[in-house]
DNA sequence: CGGGCGTTTGAATCAAATCAATTGGAGTGG
DNA sequence: CCACTCCAATTGATTTGATTCAAACGCCCG
């Protein structure tokens, strides 16, 4: 069945079940080495069939623009950006986070111009790769085109992992699972993730989480509040990560109601 | 400047010009014949190029479940769609709606298996093309590739546009949003599109919409109250749209907050 | 040192969720 | 055909989680 809303209804138990069948750490901890593996073959792929033009970043460039004519696709190789999206009646919002290994500029692709803004958060380098080139490299290397099918692909599911957050989590929960995402992307890309350094406003968390930026203070004064992350000594920017477990499990609890279980 | 969050700041100056700048009702109609043209075109392609197999669907139909091996794509000739995501944790949503011309299956891509069920809410066809299929005969016809890469380009923008309605409109203002694809859906794949016929119930709309199912029925009723819609004369699962441009209006008035208007 | 910005925190308010009662159709079976 | 149940939908009353408004703090940088 179908639950309705925000609190859904029996998940606690199916949610209990699942959990506990994951031997979490060291499962995790394998996996994000593969997935680390496999992104350096992408990259190594890449840069060895197409030969594209390397282009360093600092935080605040701008990659491409939104209704700029679409004719390459970037892939990242450090750093992180945000994609920012303005609606034709002026809403203005971070639709999504992408990190080393992730692709940019695939919205342009349908209509041949550019759908978003894609903008550096931090110093780091894209491999501009033309589409054209892609597909005629294709021909001679089918390998290339399982790359961009399955970045499309994954592309594809994490955003709609976003619109499940945004409607299924409140706010508190939102947060957590923002910082745990994060953490995971920094894993998937070979880096330790038991400290991250935020580099968005809070504002800018909360635009990206639909939410306030005071109910992301508030989120992010609770958990360390729970001693679920901490900050780093001098300023907020900085927060450690312990246990990634920790963050799962704050999810975990934000979503059985006040004590459940009315015996069976 | 990036707002904050649900009703962000300066929107409304913006808004006004950009909105004024369209002619809506003529160029819209053109658009959509356009976009409706280029549905067929594709879906001949498809069934000339791969002699995919046609599949009948009826109401409740399961194409694909979240599990099993991906080896397959659809694409829909007629009917409707729904995709269902449910996380580890148990939580369970409507991702995503889909109409003629869309794919199905994109999801499947990465992992190597599908990552949510699709769940076909009317009777429909869908051709079901290999995956393998497809790639080999890209080859033969590289136009195959720009189809399929622009349906998942497409896809994305798509699942973005959600994203940013759930984040940043007020509830009301969603569900005529959800009612303007709706319809938009039907324009673009030829049918009328003045009285669509939901086949989803309030629960399901609110799942989608991240609201419960309460809300879904007061923002109907007031949208009514309005006459923005109205419901047929028997049941409340008909609903009539006069006129596409008066749910965009609506959407546009509960963004400018209560008056506005400082003057200057 | 002081201004500016991002952040935190508290108090008041509000939109949406929850709880609860009622209505209305669709379907079933006497 | 009507009585009956079942489920979706509506509507009202109440509660609550999040926003809004407001004040204060801390950090960076000229």
């Amino acid at each position: 069945m179908l639950g309705t809303a925000p609190h859904s209804t029996a998940r606690s138990e199916a949610a209990a079940a699942l959990l506990s069948s994951l031997p979490r750490d060291d499962a995790e901890d394998v996996e994000d080495q593969r997935a680390s593996r496999q992104v350096a073959d992408n990259l190594r792929l890449l840069t060895e069939r197409l030969a594209p033009r390397r282009r360093v970043v600092h935080a605040g460039d701008v990659v491409y623009a939104a209704g700029e004519r679409f004719d390459t696709l970037y892939v990242l190789t450090s750093g992180c950006f945000k994609l920012i999206n303005v609606t034709a009646d002026g809403r203005e919002q971070v639709v999504s986070l992408k990190f080393r290994g992730d692709w940019l500029g695939f919205d342009g692709i349908a209509a041949g111009a550019y759908a978003c803004d894609a903008v550096a958060m931090d110093t780091g380098e894209v491999l501009a790769i033309r589409y054209d080139r892609l597909l005629s490299g294709s021909l001679a290397c089918p390998e290339l085109l399982t790359v961009l099918h399955e970045a499309m692909s994954r592309e594809i599911g994490r955003e709609r992992d976003s619109l499940m957050s945004v409607c299924t989590l409140p706010a508190d929960a939102r947060v957590a699972q923002f910082l745990r995402c994060w953490a995971d992307s920094l894993a998937k890309s070979g880096m330790r993730c038991d400290q991250i350094t935020l580099r968005m406003t809070r504002a800018e968390i909360g635009n990206y989480l639909g939410m306030t930026l005071e109910s992301v203070s508030r989120a992010l004064s609770k958990l360390a509040r729970g001693e679920v992350i901490a900050f780093a000594e001098k300023g907020r920017r900085d927060i450690r990560i312990p246990d990634v477990a920790a963050l799962t499990r704050f999810i975990q609890r934000s979503l059985e109601p006040v004590s459940a279980t009315p015996l069976q």
